[in-house]
DNA sequence: CGTTATCTGTCCATATAGTGGATCCATGAC
DNA sequence: GTCATGGATCCACTATATGGACAGATAACG
């Protein structure tokens, strides 16, 4: 009933669940369930009720204190299994480390799904003050921040036209800056430098900068990145960190492609 | 409608869902409908009516050939995020490539979900001939095999007693060997040996040996097993294979344990 | 310490969303 | 050519999920 905007024939109740998953892995601390309601747009009793029948099946549990939920560790084994055929996290792991340990800064893998981002890992670097905004299973629109914004100009012009115009409200969401003429132009310094620069565009102060990583088809699938406040990102540091960033990156893409 | 055994009150569907998901998971090289209908208990158009809905969401995937279907990235991605508070396929990387090498035996890592052990990860050994039988996705009843062996030894009396009781119609699937009477007779070598010892009881002359992971609370919630031909099981090779796994089982338990 | 606010969990009448038998089509074996 | 197997689709039927309403639990407040 409700919304119907895009109920695809067939289940509406994996649609659901799909939905459900996602808004659980993107809370970095557990998910309750009034915010899920909120979040996905269901009811409460739905909320509930399907949650019960997820965590029946191991796909979500509660946390110890009782009171919110998490990703289940039936969810854990069946992606550990599908890993076998998508091995990028663990591909990436020593990129991470090693751009985390020379540049100082937070080092993140996100993956593209559809129109957006997601957070797959995330690695502190040793500079104390860090930036908190990208965490495991965050999801952003293409565009946003400084690993959509590398995928999204790796992508055919149609797309980026098409992709822009479909994000257009999520990415508003996310800062009002988000135009897609402003958009437009952060790409254009992607095309000239290889590697994307978000400055302060999510919150202000905190940067980021990130390289494509390219999948067996040659598709950007993947992105890397690093975080930090702005004061770390000045403009003579910069080419130094993007090209770190681009080593491990094709590295990484070779790693996928052609072995 | 069909069976309702254990329809657990409120929804259907996510049951379904988890119980196609997990079918796929143990297809090693994909799933047919045809073939999910059976091993689900579910009609041929309801297996393929969620499966259309699982890949809209990408939880599922249809090969390039177009045929099988198979786990797919959306899944990969929520795995990955739920493994940063399951980091055991992490962990047991290393312990598993020490363990084929060293022993030249194909590595195993397994899970125990509720009844039964779940296949997690597998590294080739160097000796030619390999077992086959075990893989990722594979799901066996506690008791068999030689990591659902030394699961079940290391519970107490009376869950070994129920669970047994509850398996053994799934136990019997894998070899009418599988009596509780020898299970409980394995079980006294394990309670011995601190290893598990699998003398070809799923198939003839395919051996396995297996010691168990505890995580923080105490409990044996993993196993790392090796497989292969019964000559490279002698009783003289055992105790050192044996040790080994123990080493490396230990190992792992500290790293999940402690702080 | 009663009042208000917020959130979890449960009930149940309702109708919507899912079900599966039947059918058609594509492919391949013989 | 026939037959067998499996994928895909249709649609009448009703079992199943839905969500408004309510009960219980916990915390915040004046």
């Amino acid at each position: 009933m409700t919304d119907g905007i895009e109920t695809a024939s067939g289940t509406q109740v994996v649609h659901r669940v799909a939905l459900l998953l996602r808004a659980i892995a993107a809370q970095e601390h557990g998910a309750t369930v009034a915010g899920l309601a909120v979040t996905t747009g269901l009811t409460r009793p739905t909320v509930h009720r399907i949650l019960l029948g997820l965590s029946a099946e191991g796909l979500v549990t509660r946390a110890v204190d009782g009171g919110t939920w998490q990703l289940g560790p039936e969810l854990y084994v069946l992606g550990a299994i599908a890993a076998h055929r998508y091995p990028i996290r663990e591909l990436a792991g020593p990129s991470l480390t090693r751009l985390a340990e020379t540049t100082g800064e937070s080092a993140f893998l996100s993956a593209r799904r559809d129109l957006e981002t997601v957070c797959l890992a995330r690695r502190e670097g040793a500079f104390p003050i860090r930036s908190h905004v990208l965490h495991e299973g965050l999801r952003l629109p293409l565009g946003v921040a400084s690993a959509g914004l590398v995928i999204l100009a790796h992508l055919p012009d149609a797309d980026v036209e098409r992709i822009l115009d479909a994000t257009a409200g999520a990415r508003g969401a996310w800062g009002r800056q988000h135009t897609a003429k402003q958009i437009r132009r952060l790409l254009e310094d992607v095309r000239r430098d290889g590697f994307a620069t978000n400055p302060g565009m999510i919150v202000e102060g905190s940067w980021g900068m990130a390289a494509a990583v390219f999948d067996a088809t040659g598709a950007p699938a993947y992105a890397l990145s690093i975080t930090g406040i702005e004061t770390r990102f000045s403009a003579d540091r910069r080419p130094g960190l993007g090209r770190a960033l681009l080593t491990e990156s094709h590295r990484l893409s070779r790693a996928l492609g052609g072995e």
